[in-house]
DNA sequence: GGCAATCATGCACAGGTGGGCAAAGGTGGC
DNA sequence: GCCACCTTTGCCCACCTGTGCATGATTGCC
């Protein structure tokens, strides 16, 4: 059957050179030399950066190509070039404002420097950071990125024996081998602290999620200590996962009972949207007049002005150009590097 | 520092003679086929689905895979089968509220099918539909969705040509060949006009971008259509690209001077928002008591406390659903499909 | 005009995989 | 025990490209 499709392959192009509509098939460097008369190498040669052709082939090479449609087959040329350009992203929650950022800032990077990114979402239970990884292997990636879940060690070692780069996002975690950027967590959460108590703020909470990432768990513990140094103690509330709801649901539980807080750092800016919304509608309460809100991320809901965070701007576009020198140099030295992040004051936050 | 972590990786594998950590390249079928002592056709047989191998053989192979760290090379598979398992995703506006939830939704369904999604971004200068399509050849991918971006119509011919399925989204150009999925526009903005008109709005405007996206045009004609049905003019005013940011502006145009509307049909949620957010911090109005609001997407923030926001919700998962249908069954038909809006009822519309 | 040097071109191989084909091995029935 | 049939296995080819090597062509220089 495919013999035949052969044969009729043959029969198509002796009488129609250009394109039969009824040929379903990728159009091959084969056929583009036979309709330039030249050899197949010639063709390759025309698409290949620095190769040496002459202008005249060049021409009529191009000019079949345009004829027939043909396009170079990256998957073949990546078969024999041990190098695929492609890079994999590794993310849950895509529709998260700070996750869609950041794959946005990516994917327009990495088409800069002629990559080009495949996308595996680990959300749910369809599949785990383990089947990504093996995804990142089967289609031999350049690179592989991972925005979040925590990717089995073996694997990754297999990943970095098989000469991909490995680079961990805000995954703070003990896996050694791979390239680690992240964030000065626990420098932001302890100047969270300080804007809180320099506006007189003492009843401090703090609005987390049962996510139990090591990056949120790095803000509430850095918050806690800096607290604790003030003589203070924060009370530490998780609603849900990360998110507008577990937010709101973190208000309800606060601001209801006695004694109720009079600031709370919320360790993303989707959970102070929550948080504030709660506070504000159930509970009419003002902010920043009766209760200070910090927040975490500077997502662009924080800027809207129904809410106008006070928070602190992730660097995404410094961890992406970072990611993008990473993956285009082979020769870029891995370990952890460490992003500071930038106060953004707006009007959550009483002025001092 | 990180050399160090290296090398002691090196040797606290030193004892295992099947990896060498110096060697930075892929396992391939053969080395499995030599470790397990059989031919690299069983090899192959092993991780071929339905093909004939022994439980015996079988066994010794995964045991060598599984030493060796061998991962089946998909671009070679690709090579043999004209069938790459790679879905291309053309989009803009990745960070966007809507387009991001898309994402989610069509990767996640497309894992569940064993394909994977190349994502490739059209936002700014950087790349065109274009060269969004050219790579979508380069690595034969077996689908191509367009959700955001006008690809040319020769471009497309020769995608279909390849034996590629084109399914644009929401784009209900004129192009004919391509799966064309797009969602009742004219009958939700008909609805809308009839929402706002029920609760006695008579000055009603219309908020939308400079995007001119034929979608959104759709539902700024068929609303002013059905609003001249009705005897009533509906302003237009599109102050910039289709964001928060815009929406912002248009309140400010539209409810400074005098005669200021009492009703607005935002053609999209996020501009809602920044229309809202204009009308109350900077005017002072009440939502819905002054002003009466209807947005289009439903997207989360549209459902939060601030907003509560009534509109259109965009069938994402029936879309996505049917997305995957065509992607995986070579057989379904190509052509138009429409599906319907269904209006969410929330509080920025007075009850009638 | 002759010679050397640069350049372009074609051949052949490699890269990793799937599958057809034939042979071998094993098993059941008579 | 023999034969037919089924399962398993190995060999070989095809898929499409990049590139080293050798050869032919062309040009520049003396």
């Amino acid at each position: 059957m495919h013999r035949w499709a052969k044969v009729a392959h043959a029969g198509e192009r002796a009488g129609n050179p250009v394109v039969d509509s009824r040929r379903r098939s990728f159009v091959s460097a084969r056929q583009v030399a036979d309709l330039a008369g030249v050899s197949r190498s010639a063709v390759s040669r025309t698409f290949t950066n620095g190769a040496s052709v002459s202008e005249a082939t060049r021409r009529k090479v191009l000019r079949a190509a345009e004829e027939l449609g043909y396009h170079v087959n990256h998957l073949a040329r990546s078969l024999i070039q041990e190098q695929s350009g492609i890079v994999c992203l590794i993310v849950a929650d895509v529709a998260t404002p700070y996750q869609s950022r950041m794959l946005d800032a990516l994917t327009r990077r990495l088409q800069g420097i002629d990559r080009v990114a495949m996308v595996i979402n680990t959300s749910g239970a369809s599949g785990d950071a383990e089947a990504a990884l093996r995804q990142t292997l089967n289609y031999r990636a350049a690179a592989t990125i991972v925005l979040s879940g925590t990717p089995p060690a073996a694997l990754v070692t297999t990943c970095i024996n098989s000469g991909q780069r490995v680079i961990l996002i805000n995954r703070d975690d003990e896996i050694a081998g791979p390239i680690n950027l992240s964030v000065d967590n626990a420098g932001a959460a302890r100047e969270a602290l300080h804007m809180l108590h320099r506006c007189g703020c003492r009843r401090i909470a703090v609005v987390s999620s049962t996510a139990g990432t090591p990056s949120l768990l790095a803000r509430e513990r850095a918050f806690a200590a800096a607290a604790a140094e003030r003589g203070l103690e924060a009370r530490v509330v998780r609603a849900g996962p990360t998110g507008y709801a577990a937010g709101f649901e973190a208000g309800r539980r606060l601001l209801s009972g006695s004694g109720r807080p009079d600031a709370a750092f919320c360790v993303t800016d989707l959970l102070a949207c929550g948080f504030m919304d709660a506070a504000r509608r159930e509970f009419g309460l003002d902010v920043p007049g009766d209760l200070c809100v910090v927040g975490f991320d500077d997502i662009e809901q924080a800027g809207w002005a129904s809410y106008n965070l006070t928070t602190f701007r992730q660097p995404v576009t410094a961890i992406a150009d970072q990611v993008i020198r990473l993956v285009s140099d082979p020769a870029a030295p891995a370990g952890q590097s460490c992003f500071d992040v930038t106060p953004v004051w707006r009007r959550s936050v009483r002025p001092q």
